[in-house]
DNA sequence: CTGCTTGCAAAGGCTTTGCAGAACA
DNA sequence: TGTTCTGCAAAGCCTTTGCAAGCAG
């Protein structure tokens, strides 16, 4: 994704494109990918320092609110922030701690259960934690 | 569920039972409910025993390794702890906060996704975020 | 006895905040 | 120019840890 397309992305989801946002951006969608916090922080300033630890955390909220990312709550340690857009659910591997995704098709959710009035669902989030030892 | 029946849960899932983990059990499994550690720590003080933080935090820790209660990963905040063991599956209201409880049949998981050879799911999370306003 | 457990306080680690200077529209 | 954004350092907050004293079996 070029530096233009980033913008108009940024743009079309009420983001106003400065730097610092958009070289997080154009870190973030080099891939679908999971990323913590300090992975953007370390990713963006490889080149060298370029944006500050407060500006990551205030865009990634900032992205989250906007729709540009998800986060995922894998575990207490951190924040994981998920570039890919589509929807999808995850597996998480709790011996290796790695995280993969899994195609919405691959896991059918059938029926819906009675909400509160007036409510939509906003995300549906399913994990599957995974194991290999007995 | 009385001191005896506590005991022998805790026995059950191999835990010894020490003061502390009992009046802690007993707090939880007066209802099904979610809670944070702060909410255990308070709420066990509350009735007139005294267990320190280290030990709620500790003590969740074990019940969770044990199989006692489940963590729920709702935001950034803290973690819950659900007292309910049976198989379900939570809605939690982004408005409010709360969070609340769906039965296992009112959502169907159809189809499994393939998985690393050997593993099996150790656990399975679905968290419908829903919101009430446009 | 002997190894777990507990409790206190201090440390840890991720995230947020206050505020002055810089960038944007 | 008025607003928004950035960066630094400090603060916040939940959680963990080190270690001495206390319990369980």
């Amino acid at each position: 994704m070029d530096r233009s397309q980033i913008v108009k992305l940024l743009q079309q989801h009420d983001v106003t494109p400065t730097r610092q946002r958009i070289e997080i951006a154009g870190y973030l969608y080099q891939r679908p990918q999971h990323l913590s916090a300090e992975n953007i922080l370390e990713g963006v300033n490889a080149e060298g320092h370029r944006v500050s630890r407060a500006t990551v955390y205030n865009t990634m909220g900032l992205f989250t609110d906007k729709g540009l990312v998800r986060e995922i709550l894998i575990d207490r340690e951190r924040i994981f922030y998920d570039t890919n857009r589509s929807e999808h659910y995850h597996v998480y591997d709790v011996d290796s701690g790695e995280l993969h995704d899994v195609m919405q098709s691959e896991i059918e959710i059938a029926a819906v259960p009675k909400l509160p009035e007036g409510a939509r669902i906003v995300d549906t989030n399913v994990i599957l934690r995974v194991s290999s030892k007995s």
